[in-house]
RNA sequence: GGGCCUGUAGCUCAGUUGGUUAGAGCAUGCGCUUGAUAAGCGCAGGGUCAUAGGUUCGAGUCCUAUCAGGCCCA
């Protein structure tokens, strides 16, 4: 009997599977967007549409995408969606970073001696190999672009580009060529970057030099002293660091070896360990000694001149906030040009840049000394020590075990050397680039803060590198050896680069760019490459202008933090040099990914560029410290997106990436997607019973009119209109995590558990076509078609493939953004229905107690009177007569004035109904049994069955 | 060590110009349902708003310090 008037019933019918199976799925909507071209189908139909450019800052070609990358991604990609969504044309031109020492590294780990023109050959199939990889599983994340067309920084036509804007640098006198030290490879003669460096254990000599001072209130009187391990470095000497910070003081010792009276200046937290280490000691101040002049703060010493113990030149003290009281004297040896510290804050001071050394790390004429001429660094260190000890100048030699760089390749200790170096001049650009800061729109508000300050104290840019793999530095060298950079000569070489490529600039033997600039005889080029902060420095010109046609400013560039030192800076200060204005008008950024668990940071990889320095997990000196370990370790997890993507699909990652406030660090961690999974469910199920309830209905034949819409209906158009707004305000605001928030709400509170429960009744037992069923039909439809575009730049594939069950027949992607509909706003609706949700739940109490007490088994078999005190209340319960049974999902309810003494003005008193259950719809109705046809049905369904 | 940030229930997030018992979803526990069923519904527990001071009639919200974490420098 039941079963056959459950057979009368319309449930919910629809093919679009309750199980997801991302994985499988997911591949057959690739396959399908890839045969009809659905980007070129979006920008097509976005022709005449106003333009947002989001311009991609190119990854690193190396390796695979990892969570960090792949969170970077699908934010760009959820920016153009929901800005195609929003009425844009949105064109997505994919890039990649492709020179670099990276991958340079890699190839001539693998193969020693190659030739530059090899290592460029093998260095482009390395890179040309990742981008397959990379380009492959960003497709898989369902980010839309132009796949088949990425800028490429190695691809002819960009380099070109950025040799053109290199010569209009050139032309407007912002590059000038000066020494700096580099890490220097006296066996391989070359110049190495960090990662080329190895740590290796060895014994030093640790040398205590007094450096007599000739002015200051204790010229002729007192030595200030250094420590140093390179005593080589000394004929370099050039100024002695003090900390502006920390105490000195000038005292009296006497020296172990000679018993004499010597009046020493070091730091006042260093001295002890200074007699320990040297057999000095302290000894009591006499009469002649001023004590009460001794003591000094290291500011008060800036100026004061010193006689260099061996050469006949004079040397000063100056401050340098990087001296610590570590070890040594807290006076520091200053020579800038060998020490990166020593080079900077020399030129704080205006010091030279003096390097008596040359390819081989031998001494030059410069150093001052005759005899050291031709020798080997590294070989003159006890030579120099005997000078000082001879001299007089020497306070004690010892040795010190310690870790000490060497060439990775040739395993010879490397040195500090200045060697010739291009740079951009930023003062005259700084100006103007501070400038450009304050015109852009920062996202989060603080980036500006952060970018405004290294742009005020970058110092000048050097451009360029001893490296093979890149752009080369179009510099030509005279017979002399003179570097000559002409603008049109650069122009020319471009014209060469766009044809033929950069390789014939490293054949040794080609003589292309000879021929077609008719160099005079005798003219060079060197191997130098430009830092690889140009090439993608200058993309904003290579793509926005030359392959998107676009004039002016990209809207938007989005990266992560560590950018702001990195590619927003590049570009900026190239675009300042050559535009005069930043290059984009928004710029949002977002934070690292870091374990959920642990808060950690999750990999190194993460990063989007190709900062050598970080390409290659930290060695040597700062591998010892325990946070450079755990570094390492957290480098070694597996967390490639394909991974993830392979366990739960990819509109599981990219609800991750929805889910969270980006602008701080990402957490992340498999326990995650358990509850991400959850979310996903739900927000699948809402679709699903969405589709199913709408199955009878078509949209032409059964649309009902809002007019004749029951509360319910009009609650949730109005609830759905705020739903529109929010998520509308923030897509614009690039704040997903809000749009999934309030999605997530809308389907679990105000659908699932509200809307749809409330009706079941009506959807499932009405007739077919009886006029409330169809309204909630018409409004579920609109519901449905707003909740599949609202969530389409979230989850892509999902909302796809409900729109395909829709027979709506194109893609969810070819839409707009429902817009927000003025008609169903009902002011005072939600209150109204806030009140009655307050209700519903003293009814959800009464019930849950009832049924602890075994009173009633649910909610349908109690009778409920509400007691109410409040007259006006009554009256707005009473309005809406049976729909109120309805929206509280009650068989038998009662509405009566407030109960005598009652704790509250409303309460809920309960019973178990008097009538009976009706087969069919499963409430209890007081017209039960009295139907002579159905006895065991209510009237609606008596009603129903009849007519069928 | 410096600069720029972050720190609210187990998890992800809301908390409007400082103003009643700090909210939501998920997760957890206990039930109901078996007509969204590898689903759905209800109820309940859970937070000294990182810590410590301060300003105020009143602070998650403002100030200071400390701790923890992130990025960039050193």
């Amino acid at each position: 009997m039941s079963t056959s008037y459950k057979d009368t019933l319309n449930l919910p019918r629809t093919d679009f599977p309750m199980k997801a199976n991302l994985v499988a799925r997911e591949p057959e909507l690739l396959k399908y967007w890839e045969e009809t071209d659905i980007y070129g189908q979006i920008q097509a139909a976005r022709e005449d549409a106003p333009l947002f450019v989001l311009h991609d800052g190119p990854p690193f070609a190396n390796g695979d995408v990892h969570m960090g990358t792949a969170l970077n991604k699908i934010l760009k990609d959820t920016v153009v969606k929901s800005k195609t969504m929003a009425g844009f044309k949105a064109p997505y031109l994919p890039g990649w970073d492709c020179h670099g020492l990276p991958i340079e590294f890699k190839v001539v780990k693998q193969d020693r001696g190659l030739s530059p023109v090899e290592v460029r050959r093998r260095s482009e199939e390395l890179a040309r190999k990742f981008i397959d990889v990379q380009r492959r599983q960003f497709k898989r994340l369902g980010v839309f672009g132009d796949w088949e067309h990425p800028y490429l920084t190695l691809a002819p036509a960009y380099e070109a580009e950025v040799l053109r804007a290199f010569g209009r640098l050139v032309d407007k006198g912002l590059v000038y060529q000066s020494k700096k030290p580099v890490y220097w490879s006296t066996g391989a003669r070359t110049a190495l970057a960090e990662a080329e460096v190895e740590y290796q254990e060895e014994d030093a000599p640790a040398i205590y030099v007094k450096f007599l001072l000739s002015s200051g209130p204790l010229a002729g009187k007192a030595s200030i002293v250094i420590w140093t391990t390179t005593p080589w470095t000394l004929p370099a000497n050039l100024a002695v660091a003090v900390n502006p910070g920390f105490g000195y003081r000038a005292q009296a010792y006497q020296n172990p070896h000679t018993g004499a009276r010597e009046t020493l200046v070091l730091a006042n937290a260093l001295a002890e360990e200074f007699c320990r280490a040297t057999g000095y000691t302290l000894e009591a101040p006499t009469d002649a000694d001023d004590d009460r002049s001794g003591a000094f703060l290291g500011t008060e010493l800036e100026g004061w001149i010193y006689q260099h113990p061996f050469l006949g030149r004079e040397g000063r003290v100056i401050l340098g906030e990087f001296v610590t009281m570590d070890a040594g004297t807290g006076c520091v040896h200053i020579a800038p040009g060998h020490g990166n510290e020593d080079y900077v804050v020399g030129r704080r001071y205006g010091l030279p840049v003096l390097s008596p050394v040359d390819d081989d790390g031998r001494y030059t004429e410069e150093c001052g000394v005759p005899e050291l001429v031709g020798q080997y660094v590294f070989d003159a260190n006890p030579r120099i020590i005997e000078m000082l000890r001879s001299s007089g100048a020497l306070a004690f030699a010892g040795t010190l075990h310690h870790t000490y760089p060497h060439c990775w390749r040739s395993k010879v200790p490397i040195i500090f050397r200045a060697v010739e170096q291009f740079f951009i001049r930023m003062d005259d650009l700084r100006p103007e680039a501070l400038r450009a800061v304050d015109d852009v729109r920062w996202l989060p508000p603080w980036g500006r803060n952060r970018i405004y300050g290294t742009v005020e104290n970058r110092p000048d840019w050097c451009i360029s590198r001893q490296r093979t793999w890149g752009v080369p530095l179009p510099a030509f060298y005279d017979e002399a050896g003179q570097p000559i950079l002409r603008r049109d000569w650069i122009d020319q070489v471009a014209d060469v680069v766009a044809e033929h490529g950069t390789n014939v600039w490293f054949d040794p033997l080609d003589q292309t760019i000879a021929n077609a600039l008719k160099l005079p005889p005798g003219t060079t080029r060197r191997n130098d490459t430009l830092d690889v902060w140009i090439d993608s420095g200058v993309s904003w010109l290579a793509v926005t202008d030359k392959m998107l046609g676009v004039t002016g400013q990209a809207d938007l560039y989005l990266e992560a933090t560590d950018q702001h030192r990195g590619w927003f800076q590049s570009s900026l200060i190239m675009s300042v040099a050559l535009e005069g204005r930043s290059p984009y008008k928004e710029c949002l950024t977002h934070g690292f990914v870091v374990d959920a668990v642990t808060r950690k940071k999750e990999s190194k990889s993460d990063q989007t560029h190709n900062d050598p320095s970080a390409a290659a997990p930290a060695e040597g000196q700062t591998a010892a410290t325990p946070k450079a370990k755990e570094k390492e370790k957290t480098y070694a997890k597996p967390r490639t997106a394909e991974h993830f993507v392979a366990l739960h699909g990819a509109d599981v990652v990219r609800l991750w990436v929805a889910s969270v406030n980006h602008t701080d660090e990402v957490p992340f961690g498999e326990q995650m997607f358990t509850r991400l999974s959850e979310t996903y469910r739900r927000l699948r199920n809402t679709l699903r019973i969405l589709l199913g309830n709408t199955a009878d209905f078509d949209l032409a034949q059964h649309t009902v009119s809002p007019e004749e819409f029951t509360f319910v209906d009009r609650w949730i158009m109005h609830r759905l209109q705020e739903v529109v707004a929010t998520c509308r305000e923030a897509y614009a605001a690039f704040e997903f995590h809000r749009v999934y928030h309030t999605l997530n709400q809308f389907c679990a509170v105000d659908l699932s558990s509200l809307y749809v429960d409330i009706t079941k009744d009506r959807m499932y037992c009405d007739r077919p076509d009886s006029p409330r069923r169809r309204a909630t039909q018409t409004v579920m439809h609109h519901v449905f078609d707003a909740l599949c575009r609202l969530l389409a730049p979230l989850c892509p594939f999902t909302s796809e493939e409900a729109w395909n069950y829709s027979n709506h027949g194109t893609s969810v992607h070819l839409e707009l953004f429902p817009a927000r509909d003025e008609r169903h706003v009902e002011i005072g609706l939600g209150a109204g229905v806030d009140e009655l949700l307050g209700l519903r739940a003293l009814i959800s109490q009464a019930v849950e107690a009832a049924r602890q007490e075994k009173k009633v088994g649910n909610a349908l078999e109690a009778e409920v009177t509400l007691h109410v005190a409040d007259e006006g209340l009554r009256a707005r319960l009473a309005a809406l007569d049976a729909e109120l049974e309805e929206f509280f999902i009650l068989s038998d309810l009662k509405i009566t004035e407030g109960a005598e003494g009652a704790e509250a003005p409303t309460t809920v008193s309960l019973r178990p109904t008097s009538y009976k259950r009706c087969e069919r719809c499963w409430r209890h109705r007081f017209a039960v049994g009295t139907m002579a046809d159905h006895p065991t049905l209510c009237e609606r369904c008596a009603d129903v069955v009849a007519g069928q």
